[in-house]
DNA sequence: ACAACATGGTTGACGTGTCAACTATTCCGC
DNA sequence: GCGGAATAGTTGACACGTCAACCATGTTGT
C-alpha cells in the first residue's frame, strides 16, 4: 500500500523542487557572466584558499565536498586547463597528488567572492527572516541525517 | 563593501547546499536502481500521464517543467532511443510536434511511481514535523518569488 | 617475505545541461 | 499579400556527473 502524499506535502515538495532548479541556474548563471566560473570551480579554489599554503591532497578535496574522486579529478583536469590550479606530485606518498592554487586562480576567486556572497545574499538571506534561517538550517540538517 | 554572511547563516547555507547535493544523489539512485529511470525521466513521464491521451506538445511540456527547449529536446530524443515516448507529428502546427507515451513508457512509470513516493516520504516528509513541512514550503515560494 | 587487500588517482563511455546558431513555420502590421 | 518578427523545434559544441574498469602504490596478516 504506498502511502500518497498530502496536498500540503505535495505542495511544499513541488515548491522544493522548483526552488533547487531555480536557484542553482541563477547562482551559476550570474556566477558565470560576472567572474566565468561555475560553482563547482568556485567551491574548489574556496577550498584551496582555506589552506594557507593554498594545497590540498586531492583526496582530502574529494572529502571536504563530498565529491567522487571520479568526479573531482575530471573536474580538477578543467580546471588546470584553463590555468586556475595546479598538480603538484607528492614527497610522502608516491600514489597520491596535491593540488595547488596559481596566481591566476587567486586572483579568480578574490575577484568572484564579494559578488557571489552578495548574489547569495540578496536571494536567500534578504528575503527569510532569523527564525526561517533557524528553520531551513534545522530542516536541512534533519533530512541529512537519513542520508548515508 | 561586502557584506558577509553572519555564523548562523553560513551553518545555514553550508547545510542547505550539502542537502540539495545528497538528496537529489540518493533520490537518482534509488529511482535508477529500482526502476532505471533517470529523475529527469520520471518528471517527464509524470507530465504526460497527467494528460488524458497521454500526449502534450512539447513547448507545454517544456513550460510545465521550466525545462529550457533545446534541454527537452535533447532528452526526449534520448528517452525516444529507450522507447519511453514518441513523437509524433502535429496536424494543426506544421512546426510542432506532440509527445506521446508509449506503452513502454507507461508500464516505466506505473512501476517506478509508488518506490518513489516511498522513497520521498522515507527520505523526507517522514522526518518533519507538520509545521516543518509548511515552513519548507513557505521558505521555498518567498526565494522563489525573487528568482526571474 | 609475500600474497591479498585497501587506497589514491585516471580514464572512457555515456547521460545530463547550457548556449548559440540554425531551419521551418506562423503571425502581424502595413 | 508581403516582409519582418515571433514561435517551435533541432543541432553541435562543450561543461558537468556517474559508473565501472583500471594502474600504481601502500598496508596488513601470517
Amino acid at each position: 500500500m504506498t502511502r500518497w502524499l498530502s496536498d500540503d506535502e505535495q505542495r511544499a515538495w513541488r515548491a522544493f523542487v522548483s526552488l533547487q532548479a531555480k536557484l542553482n541556474a541563477q547562482l551559476n548563471r550570474e556566477l558565470q557572466a560576472e567572474s566565468d566560473l561555475s560553482l563547482a570551480d568556485f567551491e574548489v579554489l574556496v577550498h584551496l584558499t582555506d589552506r594557507d599554503d593554498g594545497r590540498v591532497r586531492a583526496f582530502e578535496l574529494a572529502k571536504e565536498m563530498l565529491w567522487e574522486k571520479s568526479r573531482l579529478s575530471h573536474h580538477l583536469a578543467r580546471m588546470k586547463r584553463r590555468g586556475l590550479i595546479d598538480r603538484v606530485e607528492c614527497d610522502e606518498d608516491a600514489r597520491g597528488s596535491y593540488i595547488e592554487l596559481t596566481p591566476e586562480g587567486r586572483r579568480a576567486i578574490e575577484h568572484a567572492a564579494p559578488g557571489h556572497v552578495e548574489t547569495v545574499r540578496r536571494l536567500i538571506f534578504d528575503q527569510l527572516t532569523p527564525e526561517q534561517v533557524q528553520a531551513l538550517r534545522t530542516i536541512s540538517e534533519t533530512i541529512l541525517a537519513q542520508l548515508h
